[in-house]
DNA sequence: TGAAAAATGAGCAAAGGA
DNA sequence: TCCTTTGCTCATTTTTCA
């Protein structure tokens, strides 16, 4: 009795939990609820998911909100096939099956070695030739942007929503002096880019010549790791000074490493007589491609953060600089989880013009930041929302009709539950701010079909 | 082919400071 | 009191190396 009692209120919060992140994905609760009566408790979120899609496009949700989930016709079609095709493809076991289709049945998404995209700048001859699937191609051109190393699944669950786009990896590494592994999914052309100038440095040294004086020769590092959210602190920088102080010169084995694990797990530089410290914010800023100062005027901490999860500017423009020639006149955006602007910065530095800017980002401190520099670089319009939920398919709708439609849709939805370094809720792209990945899908979709009616 | 090393947009509670 | 900083958490995946 107590067993199944157990049992009973697990599978029953189980089940709130499943229409609660499926209600965030955007989808209404009374269609939520009939996927899992149809697939069961245990089914992933992604299975739901497509069993609400493959729902509505079999026309079967003569309930619920229509109008806000209302795809054309041809789209319904499109869907429903490309979720048959993948269940094919993937193999995977049919919707009602109790194991849940979790990443481990996935099909896997190798990265590339080296992690260098479809092309790199002054590198015609690693450049490659790609087909976009018919339903990928816009309006509008989309960017979508998300860490590499994500969880199994995570990025074959990414492209297939997208379009079946193939994702491009790139560790910014190859731009600039600091690593950065991340996807890219996007329908833009790849023939012709070129990159911002001048071209930034691509290692310590050229970026902080005087770091030269102090670096030891046993330290063979000539690039940064991933500029993160959050720094060492000052306890870290004594620990390695006084390990030094006490050994010789050069110091034995052992202490190398210690001291070498901890200043590529902390990106810490050498600013003294054995002293390492962490970069500054300024330094960040630099090495990511963004104005001097851009982030200043906020606590220390804030501008780790923010600039911890922005993108690098460089890496970004040299994948939208197509845009350059295609308008002239400039651009319409749609700017999703806009942070620090690092797509702004880009266009604004490939000197493509920003007639709107629509951005929707939740913290207030990067929406000021933003705020700041459009003020005074900028003569376009810029509408700030702070909630991606409150920017429904009628507002999407709306704006497509007042600005004659989006020329690009640009943004990196949340990483938090797919960042390796989160030893706490890593739990994938179903994860509380990472499921928001799917309002990036949804309005680039919404933004298409107002498009199409236009 | 396997084990070990390295890398990674993090998050929490508690201490510290204005 | 509230906000910032610090120490600790020890996961998952890919790459390197024997």
């Amino acid at each position: 009795g107590d067993l199944l009692d157990i049992d009973f209120l697990r599978e029953m919060s189980e089940k709130d939990n499943k229409i609660k992140s499926l209600v965030d994905m955007g989808f209404p609760e009374d269609e939520a609820n009939m996927a899992i009566t149809r697939c069961g408790v245990d089914a992933a979120l992604t299975v739901l998911a497509d069993s609400v899609y493959a729902s509505q496009a079999a026309g079967d949700c003569h309930y619920g909100n229509l109008s806000d989930y209302e795809l054309g016709g041809r789209k319904r079609a499109r869907l429903m096939e490309g979720s048959k095709k993948k269940r094919k493809r993937y193999g995977g076991a049919a919707q009602g099956n109790r194991r849940p289709l979790d990443g481990s049945h996935e099909e896997p998404m190798p990265l590339p070695n080296p992690m260098v995209g479809f092309n790199l700048p002054n590198d015609r001859l690693r450049s490659v030739t790609r087909r976009l699937p018919q339903q990928a191609i816009g309006p509008p051109f989309f960017y979508y942007e998300n860490v590499a190393l994500a969880p199994k699944g995570v990025w074959a669950t990414i492209s297939r929503f997208l379009y079946d786009i193939e994702p491009e990896f790139v560790d910014s590494k190859h731009l600039c002096a600091a690593a950065r592994k991340r996807g890219y999914i996007h329908n833009l052309p790849i023939e012709n880019r070129f990159p911002l100038l001048p071209l930034p440095p691509k290692t310590i040294f050229e970026a902080f010549p005087h770091y030269k004086k102090w670096w030891p020769s046993w330290d063979p590092r000539r690039q940064l790791n991933c500029l993160q959210t959050s720094m060492s602190s000052a306890k870290l920088t004594e620990r390695i000074q006084c390990a030094l102080a006490s050994s010789g010169n050069p110091p034995p084995k052992s202490v190398q490493k210690y001291v070498m694990d901890e200043c590529r797990k902390w990106n810490l530089v050498w600013v003294g007589k054995n002293k390492v410290a962490h970069l500054e914010p300024d330094e960040v800023e630099y090495l990511l491609g963004f104005p001097r100062d851009h982030t200043r005027g906020v606590g220390k901490t804030e501008r780790f953060k923010s600039l911890g999860n922005s993108f690098q500017v460089d890496t970004v423009a040299y994948h939208l600089s197509v845009l350059k020639d295609m308008y002239p006149n400039g651009v319409n955006v749609l700017s999703l989880f806009t942070g620090i602007g690092g797509g702004e910065v880009a266009l604004h530095r490939l000197g493509i013009h920003m007639r709107t800017v629509v951005s929707v980002e939740i913290g207030e401190v990067n929406r000021r930041i933003l705020r700041g520099w459009w003020d005074q670089t900028q003569t376009g319009t810029l509408i700030e929302i702070a909630d991606v939920k409150s920017l429904t398919d009628d507002r999407i709708a709306t704006f497509v009709r007042r600005f004659g439609g989006f020329d690009l849709v640009i943004g990196g939805s949340p990483c938090n539950n797919l960042a390796g370094s989160n030893r706490h809720h890593r739990d994938g792209l179903e994860g509380e701010q990472s499921a928001l990945f799917y309002h990036y899908f949804r309005i680039v979709d919404a933004v298409k079909s107002a498009m199409g009616r236009m």
